[in-house]
DNA sequence: ACGCTTGTTGAGAACCGATGTCAAAGATCT
DNA sequence: AGATCTTTGACATCGGTTCTCAACAAGCGT
């Protein structure tokens, strides 16, 4: 099992997505880090989001280009995403009721080990207002 | 507005996609192609699907590792799909009750041009007979 | 404090799905 | 058949992500 070290550059990325409340992707984190002096590469930044999302401390979401963004979400447990297309702004929901039907139409049909993706997009009132402009 | 010519090429993509029942990537259609000596190009599979997709004549999805797959479904009216991991299979499926719950849900938040993801993914009942064995 | 061991870093290469390029091929019309 | 103009496909290119591996530094025992 690994020893999971502490160093400057895993302490920067928790440190910066502590700070964030949208989604970001991998690239956008590691220019942020870049643009306020703790430089780390992009490399590490890839490596240390995947192990956060390993352990479950980030939340991972592909945008439509495909692209994986990133946030470290407030509630551990199971929850989905309403996320602004323009800034990634984020509101947390869980959908008790969704949660139901899901299982329930898989398990009708016979399948197992059954995990869902569900991922509202829209564009929040900010967005709208400044293309409105 | 485009001509939509009628060539041996598109016709080979829509055949191929109408005998499988299953979510395919580009590529795997490629590949089935050339291997039934109906042989075109990987750009223009490619072209294809992406003008089938913008007529709505297929639907497109993103696998776990970000590959995009494609399938011909037999409704064109909006719905989602519960697909095996392994094999692909699919049911479609429609959720009258998730539908109200996503946009009521994304317009409370001041959320604009709603869209949703939803996809079940598991391991269907001959997938996992093959595994046990 | 000081090495030692071993996980970690980072610049650049490699990878891979997807898209762009552009001359040759062919579908449609006259 | 001939003119027109979309489509094709081998290849180059792109962009996000992962791999490589020598240099580096956490943590530990002394
Ligand atoms: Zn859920
Ligand atoms: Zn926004
Ligand atoms: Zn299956
Ligand atoms: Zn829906």
């Amino acid at each position: 099992m690994a020893a999971a070290r502490m160093t400057r550059q895993r302490t920067a990325v928790v440190e910066a997505l502590d700070e964030l409340a949208d989604f970001r992707s991998a690239q956008q984190l590691h220019e942020t880090l870049r643009a306020r002096g703790e430089s780390v590469g992009l490399a590490t930044v890839y490596r240390a989001l995947q192990a956060l999302a390993d352990a479950s401390e980030v939340d991972v979401l592909r945008a439509e280009d495909g692209e994986s963004l990133y946030r470290r979400c407030a509630r551990r447990e199971h929850h989905h995403h309403l996320v602004c297309r323009q800034c990634g702004r984020t509101v947390e929901i869980d959908g008790p009721t969704v949660e139901a039907w899901a299982s329930k139409v898989a398990a009708a049909q016979g399948f197992d080990d059954i995990e869902h993706t569900i991922e509202l997009w829209g564009t929040c009132a900010d967005c709208r207002a400044a293309a409105a402009r």
